[in-house]
Parts: C-alpha cells; sequence; structure tokens
DNA sequence: CCACGGAACACAAGCGGTTACATGAAAGGT
DNA sequence: ACCTTTCATGTAACCGCTTGTGTTCCGTGG
C-alpha cells in the first residue's frame, strides 16, 4: 500500500499526532520538528489520504458547482473564474450539471448527491423557482448564487435592471424610438436576469415617454437559434424597429443573422445591443453591456471559501453587485433622420 | 450529528454489515429484508458517508478531469459530454485546470492533488510532451487522453490527419492552388492536432501536385485573435493566398475578421475552411470539417468508467477514433476563372 | 437420522487520519 | 525554592463504512 502518516511518523520518530499538525501547519509545534517531519513526509513522497482526512474532520474540502450549462459561454466562463479559486484555496471542484448536454430533460437532481459530500455549494443562474434550486437551499449548506439573487442567499450578480436600462439608453440617445426587445422566455418570472433586463428597458422607455410596444417583444430563449427566430419574428412585423436590445450576446448574435437574411446590416440599418461582453462580440462588432462574467465565479468562489474558513458564527448574507460598462461598437448607430 | 448506518441497522435489526450489502445491491442478502432496509433508509433520510465508504473501500468513486482551459468552446463542450456520462455513472467530476483564465501561467500541477484522490483521468488535448501531463501519466493511475494519442495509453480523437486532408482537397478540388494554412504554434511537436492537419494538408497538397509555399503557413495558436493576426499576415504577402485552411474555427473566425477588415468577403474573394465544426460556424457560414467534440468527451469517459467498474486484468489500452465530416458552407467556393 | 453445503446474517478488525485530553519539561513569577 | 503557565508532544478514542471470517439455520442426499 502507499505510505501513510504512521510512516512518517516513525521515521521522524514522532507521534502521527505531531506529524498530523506539523503537515497541516497548525501551532504548537517544534519549528525543528516541523520541518523536519516536512523533509521526510517530502522525501518517502507521502500524500495524505483525503478520504480518512475528511472521515475524521468531517471537512472535505470540496465544494460543488452546480450549473444548468456546462458548454455555453456565459457558464463556462463563469467555471473557470470558480476554478481558479478553488484551485488556489486548494479544494476540489466537484461539477455537476442540472440539465444533459442537450439542454433538455431534466437529471438526477443533484441534491441527494450533495450531502455529506461537499462543505459548500456554487450554483450558476439557476432561476429563483427551480426546483432544483430549492432542493439544493433545503440542504441548508453554505451556498452562493452566482447571476441570481435570492433573500437571504448570498449572491454575486450584476444588477440587471442597470444593464437593460443602460442597453435601452443607448439606443434612446441615439434617438431610436421604436426599439424592439429579444427577452428570454415567456414565462418571466422575477428576479431572473432576463426579467430584470427587461424591467430597465421599461424603466428607461418609459422615463424617455417612449411606448413600450408588445409587438416588438420576441423570445429568444438565449441561444443563437432562438435570436434568430426572434429578429425575424421582429423584422416580419408590419412596422418593425430601428434598433433592438438582446438580452445576452448569443441572442443579438442569431439576430446579426436574422438581419443579415433580410439583407439588413446592424448598425447601419438596424440597431442591436446585447449584453455579455462575449469573446466573439469584438469579432462581430457588437455594442453589449459588459459583465465581468469571470469574476462573477471568482467572486462568489472567493466568497465562499472565506466563509467556510472562517466558519465561525453565522455570516451575514450579503448580495455583491458587480458593475457593468456599455461597450458601443458598430452595431449601433444614431438613427437615419 | 446525520444519522449513519447504524441508525439504519438498528431500526431495522440487522447489522451494519448486512445494511451495506442490502443498500449497495450485493448478493447474499434476503429480498425481503433488503426492502425493508431499503425503506427504513429512505424513512431515515439516510445517505452513505462518501467519506467512510471510501476510506474502508478503497475506491473514491470520482474522476479527475484535466484540461488546459475551461472557457474556450472545444474544451467546455468535451467537458460536457464528460459530465453527462459521469454522472449517470454515479461518479465525482474533480475538474481541474492546468493553466489560469488569463491562459497564461502554470499553476501548481495537478498530479500531487490526484493521488488517493480519485480512481482515474480525464486528460483533455494536453500535448504529448507536456510536462504536466508527464506527471499524470506517472502516477500510473487509469487515464484515458481527449484529443491526443499516446503510445500506450487509452485515447479518444478524430484523425487529425485525415481531418486536414479533407479540409485542403476540398479547397484543391475547387480549383485554388495557392492555399494557405493557419496553424497553431510555430513549434510543432509531432502528435499534436495542429502538427497532424498540417500533415494532412502537405499529403492532399502533394498528392494534387501542389506546392506548400511556406509564405503561406501562419501561427494563430488556435484563438480567435490570434486568426486575425495570422490572415492578416498572408493578405499582406506579395501573393496573398486564394484559399486557407485554418486548424480550427475560432481561428477561422479571426481570419474572416481580418479578411473584412480588408474589404474581403470570405467564400466570394478567398476560401476559407475551418475544423471543429463550433456553434457559431454555421452562424458565419464557415465551411469546417466538423468533429463530434462531445462524443469526444462522452466515450473517453465511458471507456474509463468501463475500465474502473471491470476492474479485472488490464485493458489494453485501445485508442479510439471518431469520425469527422465536411460541413460545406459558404465560405468555400470555386476559384474565379 | 446424520453429515454436509449453502444462504443469510453477525462480528470485529481495519481504512488513515483528527483531536480532545493527558503528560512532562521548560519558563516565568514572587 | 515552589507554584503556575506555556509549549511540545504523546495517547487513544473516534469518524462511518467495508469486508474477511465466523456462526446459525435449513434443506437435502446418503
Amino acid at each position: 500500500m502507499a505510505i501513510t502518516i504512521k510512516d512518517v511518523a516513525d521515521a521522524a520518530g514522532v507521534s502521527t499526532a505531531t506529524v498530523s499538525r506539523a503537515l497541516r501547519g497548525l501551532p504548537n509545534v517544534d519549528s525543528g520538528t516541523r520541518e523536519r517531519i516536512q523533509r521526510i513526509a517530502a522525501e518517502l513522497d507521502y500524500v495524505i489520504s483525503p478520504s480518512a482526512s475528511r472521515l475524521a474532520s468531517g471537512r472535505t474540502g470540496s465544494i460543488a458547482v452546480i450549473t444548468p450549462y456546462i458548454a455555453r459561454w456565459f457558464f463556462s466562463t463563469v467555471l473557470s473564474g470558480v476554478e481558479s479559486v478553488l484551485q488556489n484555496a486548494g479544494m476540489d471542484l466537484l461539477l455537476m450539471s442540472v440539465s444533459t448536454p442537450d439542454g433538455q430533460q431534466h437529471r438526477l437532481p443533484p441534491a441527494p448527491r450533495l450531502r455529506r459530500r461537499v462543505d459548500g455549494v456554487l450554483v450558476i443562474a439557476l432561476p429563483p423557482h427551480d426546483q432544483q434550486l430549492r432542493e439544493v437551499l433545503a440542504l441548508n449548506m453554505p451556498t452562493s448564487l452566482i447571476g441570481v439573487t435570492l433573500e437571504g442567499i448570498p449572491s454575486v450578480t450584476i444588477d440587471d435592471v442597470l444593464a437593460g436600462q443602460i442597453a435601452t439608453q443607448h439606443l434612446i440617445n441615439l434617438g431610436h424610438t421604436r426599439i424592439g426587445v429579444i427577452t428570454g422566455a415567456p414565462v418571466e418570472e422575477p428576479f431572473t436576469a432576463d426579467h430584470d433586463r427587461h424591467r430597465g428597458f421599461q424603466q428607461a422607455m418609459n422615463a424617455a415617454g417612449l411606448d413600450v410596444d408588445s409587438a416588438l417583444e420576441a423570445y429568444g430563449f438565449f441561444t443563437i437559434a432562438g435570436g434568430e427566430q426572434a429578429m425575424t419574428a421582429l423584422l416580419t412585423q408590419r412596422n418593425p424597429p430601428t434598433a433592438v436590445f438582446a438580452m445576452s450576446d448569443e441572442m443579438a448574435f442569431g439576430a446579426m443573422k436574422a438581419m443579415r437574411s433580410h439583407g439588413l446590416q446592424p448598425g447601419r440599418d438596424i440597431s442591436l445591443v446585447g449584453v455579455d461582453g462575449h469573446d466573439m462580440s469584438e469579432f462581430l462588432d457588437l455594442t453589449t453591456v459588459v459583465q465581468p462574467v469571470q469574476d462573477l465565479g471568482r467572486i462568489a468562489a472567493e466568497a465562499l471559501v472565506g466563509q467556510l474558513q472562517s466558519s465561525g458564527g453565522e455570516v451575514e448574507a450579503d448580495s455583491i453587485i458587480l458593475p457593468t460598462q456599455l461597450l458601443v461598437r458598430g452595431s449601433t448607430s444614431p438613427i437615419k433622420g
């Protein structure tokens, strides 16, 4: 078998308790002894058994990340932020997707698989009402949400209302008055990104004294294909919009495709603004409200790790809001006189 | 504390050994007893302690996925395939990235963190010579490679030489003779995807009796920005190519951008073919050699899980090759007469 | 009618650490 | 010189499950 703490202890002429303390940097270990133990452990190529450590200590040293999608840009980018933090913190990252890669069917819910297995949970952009999310929260373990807010649960998000406002205001400033919007799903639940961005849209419109024409609203399901369909729907209106606010860059991409199919050019014929700061948005010259996606993950992970380490007393659940920034590119321009 | 197997045993009036066997579906348990135990366990809302189970059994029930990037399309897509399989197999997926999200610096190598922690390892597209990969392999635990082949190690890949050939042949068939190529990195190491694709390129060129002009070769580092620079370099040649083979779709996207900057239109002025079947390739009307990326991950994961479960005797390391398919779209067209 | 084999289950020894508590020695205070 | 701290370390009781080795009870063949 692999060598154990006992072997190290014997080789160092101390007890396993001392080895355990020495290796974990606990106080009350003579610095000489500590160094000797560290050296011997290294020589012996000793690696601690996580299972044993976990069993004895009750801490698992791992965090689960629950996400609806793995392969989509937003999610994988958040994930990369999370991963870098957890790696540095020496924590294991257990990845669990809530839906199949096809994005269709539900899976066996993650909640049961969490118990006794991780110290904390990071949930990426699961809508507040989501059954799976509910089950996870019911576990009552340290949890942080990313991209959603929920009363009483720590979270890291952007101000989606503001993002919607900024995007819309930009279009308004350019002189547009017939502004269409491509949102996510038909059933808008409160406190979701698209709901909030839509509110921002409305606020900006109202503030400018503009009508929100429900005929200029289409659903894009946050996918490229969906965005294309939505834009097509908008373009085939009797009176199409002169500008469109797409609630995600990917939907905006789809919208661009639809525009091209109709012989229209983004920025020249119709203005288009997205949200995200997707890698490809620069490439496609899309004006967008950039959100610090990687930081979303990074900061949420840091908060959670911090909470776990300083695990004395309940930390009050604070909801961190990260800034967004309008990035003006070629897809938006002043309305033609 | 949470309830343990002992509690279940007591409630069922049997020993913990029987509960353990019953719950894991082992033989030599009366079906009546088994059902009773299952019912009681469910009633008590019992969940096994993975740590204890792992410590006692020696199996961790988890697999590590090591990848250079998390947020890039290819990698996150492979990952999603892996995840779905592992989830179904009831295995934990430990995610470790080898580089920081910025793609720059190296991290603490993953190898030490693997020992005693996982039953197997899945490595995504780390070049064969890579130090980190070497260290992982030196651990000598069940490992499968994705996107690379290495003598003696199970792997799942596409035939990169063939992919390069197909892409190039397509351009040749369209009548092109001055064909440029955007490859990955300057230092080409054998057995990497770009090396092999380049070989396929050369083979096709040679077979058609065409010259490979080294001036028509540029490096794109598999990124959009890199592809853009590479294409710019190609376009500013005294005698630019009429067609370009980009070894990844993302580099092709960058190339498209460069073309547009030069007032050129893909498919009309210059033909462009990529490799991947990236989500956005359809959107951008890019001809590409599609590889089944998600399946790469899925199949590798299945193989590894299979090997771990039937863990009797060494399985011979077979290298699985998945098919690719040329998808002709608007970015390629016959050379102008 | 008895020995024998197998099924169903109980016992108990680990698995490899962690940690509360005990111990002893050195240091500090008066 | 004596008592109290403080520090370094040892002792040993878990942590919660798995599994090899019994033990008991039955059915069956001779």
